[in-house]
DNA sequence: ACAGGTTTTTAGGTCAGCCTAAAAATTTGT
DNA sequence: ACAAATTTTTAGGCTGACCTAAAAACCTGT
């Protein structure tokens, strides 16, 4: 059975939203919302989703991914970021510049490309954001990080990840010299606008606002 | 102005179809046959190209690509065949098997992925197949190779290209042991079925068929 | 010159994927 | 509990890209 583009698009947005809140069924109107797309045409396309039996749909109610669906949803995330990997790593894109060329790449059709692809990129378990890239057979780590913002004493960790993935955010996070991988240290907590005072790397102290911190994944320090 | 997929693929195909005879118009038919799409289809899709003048369209009588038709069809072009470089030269396929994964690449969208990829590949002139790339400004180096079976002398070459781009026929060249560059050296033109006896580079004697001798383009050993 | 064959266009239809407007179902607030 | 607000679905329309069948234009041979 052939999935077209414009399916695999409303599987991946299905997909993603069905993770803000565990097991909860995922509406028409975030959907709508989030491929900015009226919600009767939503409707339509649930439909037809339906009818391929690639999610589970009760009118008024929502709609799950089947395993069919989310397999194929897991598929398409997974070409997503071995495509950013390639344009980061292979051909020095900047991690803001590779979103839009992978959304366009992520639905290139070819399961020996994706084999080969992984390989030649050596078989990389994250994306240049920090998200985990599913393994051939759709496994994927859980990552356990937690939003800077969340921490309220002081302490070590290492930024793994963001959550906001705009290009004006991580040109941010560029500018203020933070990349993934970094050693982040709180040293202070800002009681009156919860702004954080923090160490990047042992050598150059930043303020952070609450927004800020709150989009910056960390974990505990090893 | 946009382009669609669809769209390129006609543009594609005028393109390539107006190099078969020099300056003719390309017709209805050819198109309908190249792209296995029913003329009435094909008329409809020229009115729309005409539209956006993407091609001079005079009914009854074929099409020509404008300038801006004419560049874009080559850009495409461009993106296959950097596309096949790709594949073949970093993800280790074999000729035989890009040319289904290019015809999807070519249509990703984006001005600085192509050059970067371009860079990436050391700004081949070639591709897999012999064929020229385009440089980014639309330039590329025409071809002076004839087929094998062409000369009526013995005389040495060196394989260029293919004139057949069919899977079966690369896997045949391979299955013989002939790849791009060798030295082919005419030894003997048999009268009776105009086959040829060829050496490979001055090591092993192969009988051609004339069929495929057709296919082989060769140019004189400088 | 014109009949017969070929090519091309026109006419009318389908399907996917979008839309707006209106109706129906559900949820929320008092 | 029920009116108001919100969400979702239904109804009807549009466009791009395909199709078949039929008409029109063009070409060819005698
Ligand atoms: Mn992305
Ligand atoms: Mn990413
Ligand atoms: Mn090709
Ligand atoms: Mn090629």
């Amino acid at each position: 059975m052939l999935i077209s583009l414009t399916e695999e698009n409303y599987l991946k947005a299905i997909y993603s939203l069905s993770h803000l809140e565990a097991d909860a069924d995922v509406s028409t109107n975030q959907i709508s919302d989030h491929l900015s797309i009226k919600a009767a045409t939503v409707t339509d396309m649930l439909k037809r989703l339906a009818e391929k039996k690639l999610i589970h749909y009760i009118p008024y109610q929502g709609v799950k991914l089947s395993e069919k669906g989310k397999s194929t949803a897991i598929k398409v995330v997974r070409k997503h970021r071995l495509w950013e990997v390639f344009l980061v790593d292979k051909l020095q894109f900047k991690w803001d510049e590779v979103h839009e060329i992978a959304e366009q790449l992520e639905h290139i059709n070819s399961d020996e490309l994706i084999q080969r692809l992984d390989k030649f990129l050596g078989k990389p378990k994250f994306d240049p954001h920090g998200d985990p890239i599913p393994d051939a057979n759709g496994q994927l780590n859980i990552v356990k990080a937690i939003p800077l913002n969340q921490h309220k004493t002081k302490g070590s960790f290492t930024f793994v990840g963001v959550a906001e993935h705009s290009k004006t955010f991580l040109q941010h996070l560029t500018s203020i010299g933070l990349k993934i991988g970094d050693a982040v240290k709180i040293e202070e907590i800002n009681e009156f606008d919860n702004s954080f005072k923090v160490k990047i790397n042992k050598t150059n102290s930043q303020f952070f606002s609450n927004k800020v911190a709150s989009n910056i994944l960390v974990e505990e320090k090893k």
